[in-house]
DNA sequence: CGCTGATTTGACAACGGTTCTCATTGCGGA
DNA sequence: TCCGCAATGAGAACCGTTGTCAAATCAGCG
């Protein structure tokens, strides 16, 4: 279903701004993030603003939600065409990008299998970076 | 590799009580559901020591934790050793356990072909269950 | 244009789950 | 048995989030 109850909202200067701090990042982030992004340039917005508008857009669809391993709601532009996952080192915060179209279609495969339908995931992956392992234990 | 890092803990009555009522349900349960479980068999157990075991277990791999769609930790007693991931439904919640040996090697793969060592990996797949994707037009 | 009424905002309080603090308890090895 | 240290418990603190409500803002209309 999906359903893009596609409530009518008014038009709103914050309602924008936050749209934009979301549309000018890849990475999923959270609602006080954006809240301080938004202070940083200059945009006063109120933080319960930005709590509501987001949980409205993700309502709406226009946004994905997910909650982080200790319970802090992301959210992230639909938009982003650019999925991929990050390897971090547990050492020096190293990140690199991957794309892993097995991931993505096992992730489809295992859901649909059960009859889960409008299938997301979320993937990380972590380790000690070459240099990490070198230098600890 | 998701290394069992086999802390050694001090068995005391509690932390039995807790690991009981885990056992007792197959569904996952919150902590204080568990406290609350707890208390009405007689058993007084602090809601901080039912949190921290609960972490400790989890960290150990004894129980799997997950994320309601509000943000609260609900843990399940683990009734293999084996490693697994699972599918949560957004709308109900149910959480169906599946083995991705696809999953697993990828993220091993990705990680060693980066210079990764001491690989961990979470993964969290989530949609709409059959039963919630009929019912919600 | 300016009025009007509904929507949205913002400052702050309140809420709920989780974690921290620290004095007390009680295993477990010597 | 005695001691040292992990574990516990009661409550406060924490922090992300939601609720409150008066003030600001917007759309439509005269
Ligand atoms: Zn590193
Ligand atoms: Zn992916
Ligand atoms: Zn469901
Ligand atoms: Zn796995």
């Amino acid at each position: 279903m999906t359903e893009q109850t596609r409530t009518d909202r008014r038009p709103t200067r914050q309602r924008a701004a936050i749209a934009d701090a979301l549309a000018r990042s890849p990475e999923f982030r959270s609602a006080q993030e954006i809240h301080a992004d938004l202070a940083g340039d200059g945009t006063r917005v109120g933080l319960a603003t930005v709590y509501r508008n987001l949980q409205a857009m993700s309502a709406d669809g226009e946004v994905d939600v997910i909650r982080t391993a200790d319970g802090e709601a992301v959210y992230r532009s639909c938009a982003t065409d650019d999925h991929h996952h990050h390897v971090v080192c547990r050492g020096c915060g190293l990140a690199v990008e991957v794309t892993g179209d097995a991931v993505e279609r096992w992730a489809e495969a295992v859901a649909a299998e059960h009859g889960f339908t409008h299938v997301r995931h979320t993937v990380e992956v972590d380790g000690l970076c070459a240099q990490c392992s070198a230098g600890s234990v």
